[in-house]
DNA sequence: TATGCTTGTATCGTTCAACGATACGAAAAA
DNA sequence: TTTTTCGTATCGTTGAACGATACAAGCATA
């Protein structure tokens, strides 16, 4: 049924849980399906990508609708159609004026984006998947494609493999087994050998580096940022052209910048405690 | 029958409609309560944030926690309150992937970007506000407060002006009577004189000129983007800073750029057709 | 023109999902 | 210590939500 996707719920759903509300559940169900469909979606069509009938499709895309989180997709006028409404980018304001790292990050990334004079991106780690908060963009940037809130594959992220090296060795394989390892270019790594020996490179540079393997002609090299209990919550990378870097001087310069803005960002463990 | 014991919502929501979801409505306002309160809430804060008793404020946080749209904010260990979640950077993506005017704007953004060095802003329409939905930032931007999603005022941005500017004159008067309109800097214009004055020159000039009325030190010029209904829908902004720019030499070089960009974004109506 | 299939919208009995009160242990605060 | 607040769990009641159904408008196809 349900692909493993970026999930990192804390707990499963048990099947009857007095405490989940059904109608809740639709609500957001009825939302992501635009995830799946990126076209506007009539009532008929949303129940079915949503598995609901024509009647609850009806109540929820009204209830959303007044709230703003549906729009018409005619713009009011012609009625063809759902799409999602702006008030989602509300919600999604929040989350990033809330996160502290996103906050205290900023002006870091401002500083490496500055020294290194290329884009320069926040992702968040979220088990299988890692989504981009924050990207400053370089000045020479022709690809845009990507935008907050992007979801990349954690095991095809160099940024996702910084972190991967961060995490005890069990759970890093986890991540790996449940990951659906699609390839993105012809260059992207996907056999599991083949990734392990990426993260025990990434564990022995204290960076992780890709090469073309999202993007061809693009390098990004990232570095895990750590909480309070040593476990990687973010990475930050650094992208850029093959064009105008030669690999091993990318390394050079760029591995121990990141890794210095990585380690600004991480919250120093108290003294005397160690993980666990 | 429970009516409304603490509605404090803005939105004039008719009231009995046999079509409303009342729960859906309770999740939607209890992810919207961080907007006000930007720090993490307990269920006994956020039911009353939201106005509704204990056992609702849990099972509904139960729910957008199973989902990923709530998470605990001491990230899963320590349970000490809810913060929104990362799922909700998924819908946004959503919003911003299906919205085919971000879409065509991306390209001519970054070439106006380039050619004005400075930092160039895709706002949205909505009302009394506009949203933010794309930022190129300049090279030496230093102030990154704002993030995407990020509304302003519409009659205190210049770009919400140079909408109004567009819109029919009653609809712009309305617009205006309903703002709040608070000052941002002291040099926000506020009164309604003033505000159809920067209206009626933002019609003239086709594109409005706010002068450190966001932010000291900034000057931001605004040219509108209109939809096949010759509607105002967008906004381009470019920011200058004051201690580079003389304010008419910035007027002169840059509003025909952001004109010419919001021309090239806009819908051509159709010949022969005329906006009814 | 008729016809068939959408679309969005509205109505209506039935019933179970959601309701609100309440209770409990742990942790934090006083 | 006591008190408060936290998150969590339980339960009987009921009305909010359910799903079936109907209708008009729009738009193709026949």
């Amino acid at each position: 049924m349900k692909l493993s996707k970026g999930n990192s719920e804390a707990a499963p759903r048990t099947v009857d849980d007095r405490l989940f509300l059904q109608s809740v559940e639709r609500a957001m169900r009825a939302l992501e399906a635009f995830g799946q469909q990126a076209r506007p979606l009539s009532l008929a069509e949303l129940a079915a990508a949503t598995g609901m009938d024509r009647s609850a499709a009806q109540r929820i895309a009204h209830t959303l609708q007044a709230l703003g989180y549906l729009e018409r997709a005619g713009g009011g006028t012609g009625g063809q159609g759902l799409v999602p409404g702006k008030r989602l980018l509300d919600r999604s304001f929040d989350y990033l004026r809330m996160n502290p790292l996103v906050e205290r990050a900023t002006p870091i990334l401002q500083e490496l984006r500055r020294t290194t004079q290329e884009r320069v991106d926040l992702s968040l780690f979220d088990g299988t998947s890692v989504i981009y908060a924050v990207r400053l963009q370089s000045k020479r940037e022709t690809f845009f494609a990507t935008l907050v809130g992007r979801r990349m594959p954690t095991f095809g992220s160099s940024g996702g493999r910084a972190m991967l090296a961060a995490l005890p060795a069990a759970e890093a394989e986890a991540i790996l087994e449940q990951s659906d390892r699609r390839r993105m270019t012809p260059k992207t790594v996907t056999d599991l050998p083949g990734l392990r020996a990426k993260i025990a490179e990434a564990q022995r540079d204290g960076f992780a580096l890709s090469l073309e393997e999202a993007l061809l002609g693009e390098v990004v090299l990232a570095a895990a940022v750590l909480d309070a209990q040593r476990r990687p919550v973010a990475a930050i990378h650094v992208a850029g052209s093959l064009s105008e870097w030669d690999v091993e001087a990318f390394r050079r310069r760029i591995g121990p910048l990141a890794m210095e803005a990585a380690r600004a960002l991480s919250q120093a463990a108290p003294e005397g405690l160690t993980p666990r």
